[in-house]
DNA sequence: TTTTGCGCTCCCCGCCGCGGAGTGCTAAAT
DNA sequence: ATTTAGCACTCCGCGGCGGGGAGCGCAAAA
């Protein structure tokens, strides 16, 4: 990649008269010429004096003209150095960030603490937003209980976390009497504040291990808990990206274009490419932002996403953020943003 | 609404240039005039007579012409006659009716295949899919466990239906012992097989009869269940629509009209209008197809649906279908639909 | 270094005119 | 009594044309 323009290298007034020709551009869209920006900028400056100003920027791919004769626009480089340097982050209404608090206020269980994140953040941008349901490092299993369905059907249920529960039903290949589901209180003391892999592996490869050190109705519970975890590891946690206000994008004439767009949407219903995004992300410290082209997969060519890594508890547990055109308000998105990721964190720590 | 029109109402002649003009029409998307018709309807006429037959045809309200000097169009009453009257249904290939059965395999949970066949309706008709998850009359209590999270946090399990799981967290008021969760199972032996709501009206209604017939640590269990069933009954179940495909309906140029297809979109989302309309599909006996303006819902103009109820163990259970524009090719839509739907009662009889 | 002036490019928009597709009507043909 | 042929007419779509506007670059003047 050509690297990155830093601000030093221009000067005072090139880089005001940039900063001025993005601002106008966000908007209203259309390129911008060296007029408009001499009645608007403050510099008492001719057309002309701007006109060879703007050939520098364009010189440097921060901007470039749509046809010869067309005013200047941005390039993802451009932009790049708006939001680094240049950019005056907003401060945002305190009802804005009330409201915020409100919506985000932890009154019930974690998935849908998150889908209230994302619309919010979608609501209050205008844009998509997203939300990455949050993947612990470390899922300390809490409890483990076994229900009898019928003589073969068994109910397993999983408390990880303190929070969160799970819960699958298997089929298990011999009948278990009442008093060997009772057995599963052992597997809770061996294993509880134990890691979840940890304890997967272990039922899965030790068992011969553990079955001669136990009596034959603990042998029991390891084969069912056996069965239960053999069948945990095919559920794939692929529904861990949470979209919303996706028909905000429809109505930025900016990429009227439906080709477009479609292939967007489409990239949101598979998941694949944004997750990677956002995975990217998840390390940053606060606010990263994606502009364009810069993010590698082509369906966000004039998008830009800003995200924000969440934590709780001291721990990463996601990233959040918000997909729109690369003509946004930064200056607003990037605090409403940062501030849900904050506000989020606080919902998800250990409460009571 | 006025009434539609009878098949004996016309000439076997006008329905034959009829349904030629509709297939035509729905193949290419553009108004049918009487050349075109007369050259590919077998019958052997002159244009100026099929201008003849057009006109009476759109004074009874089945054709109309954008203009004075284009073709003509089918009506929402012109489709109404045609699906009802005219479609020769095609008979399914049988690659395409294993594809189904083998997406529809009973093969993990009931959430999980729903939503396969949401995708596989889209999938397979290139349109739009919806699929309504079954709201049993019906819900049987099977079980209740309480699992003790921390003193004031408990984890209620409830499985209904023998296969259905749902769990809350409900914080207490005062704390239980762990001997006081065990009381849990008295209430099971009361409550095992009982309707849903009868359980939920008899533990919130009948507290005080109750308490004074059991003894005290009976009552424990009694009040964790009221705790439990209030914070069950705020649980609305709204998200009991999926939907999937919604970007097939982007490269129907038809309305490449992007405002019409984001109120769509946005319906979608709401799930109201969506969900109310299918309501209606569920005591049909079959198939049934809302055209156009028909529905009542506006944003439903110029796009139709095609349901179908879905049953198991004699039970109807949901509704599903396919939304996609009036000009369709309901020949092959609504058989989909139809084995979809025969399909998906089959995967979900009670197994084993 | 900045400004002025000038020639030039390109888009956008409205206009015109034309060919094509289709209609409705009337009169002739069957 | 139908059906057909003929004809005048309407309307869309398209390409070409021309002018106005916005903008550019360059060179020469301030």
């Amino acid at each position: 990649m050509v690297s990155n323009i830093d601000s030093s290298q221009l000067s005072e007034r090139s880089l005001h008269l940039f900063k001025s020709l993005v601002e106008h551009f966000i908007e209203d869209g259309a390129p911008v010429g060296s007029r408009t920006l001499a009645r608007d900028s403050k510099l008492n400056l001719s057309p002309a004096t701007i006109r060879n100003v703007m050939a520098d920027l364009e010189a440097l791919g921060l901007l470039n003209s749509p046809h010869i004769s067309a005013g200047r626009v941005p390039t993802a480089r451009g932009y790049r150095l708006f939001v680094d340097s240049l950019l005056s982050v907003d401060h945002l209404d305190s009802t804005e960030v009330e409201q915020i608090a409100r919506e985000l206020a932890p009154k019930d269980d974690v998935p849908a603490l998150m889908q209230r994140a994302s619309s919010m953040l979608s609501d209050i941008t205008r844009l998509a937003g997203v939300v990455m349901l949050p993947r612990p490092e470390q899922s300390r299993l809490r409890q483990i209980e076994f229900v009898a369905l019928s003589a073969r059907r068994i109910l397993v249920i999983l408390v990880v976390n303190e929070r969160e529960v799970q819960n699958r039903i298997i089929n298990t290949a011999r009948d278990f009497s009442p008093a060997e589901l009772q057995q599963v209180s052992n597997l809770n003391e061996i294993f509880a504040g134990k890691e979840l892999n940890y304890v997967r592996a272990t039922i899965l490869d030790e068992l011969e291990k553990m079955k001669e050190q136990v009596n034959q109705s603990m042998q029991a519970a390891i084969e069912m808990a056996q069965t239960a975890f053999d069948a945990e590891a095919t559920t794939k946690p692929d529904d861990d990206l949470l979209f919303s206000g996706q028909t905000n994008l429809m109505d930025v004439a900016e990429l009227a274009d439906i080709d477009r767009l479609k292939k967007l949407f489409e990239s949101f219903n598979q998941k694949r490419d944004i997750l990677h995004l956002l995975e990217q992300a998840i390390n940053a410290d606060g606010i990263q932002i994606f502009i364009g082209e810069e993010s590698g997969y082509d369906v966000l060519d004039n998008y830009s996403v800003v995200t924000a890594p969440y934590e709780a508890d001291g721990q990463m547990l996601g990233v959040l953020g918000v997909i729109g055109p690369t003509r946004m308000h930064y200056e607003r998105v990037i605090p409403i943003v940062d501030i849900t990721a904050r506000m989020l964190g606080c919902a998800l720590n250990t409460r009571n």
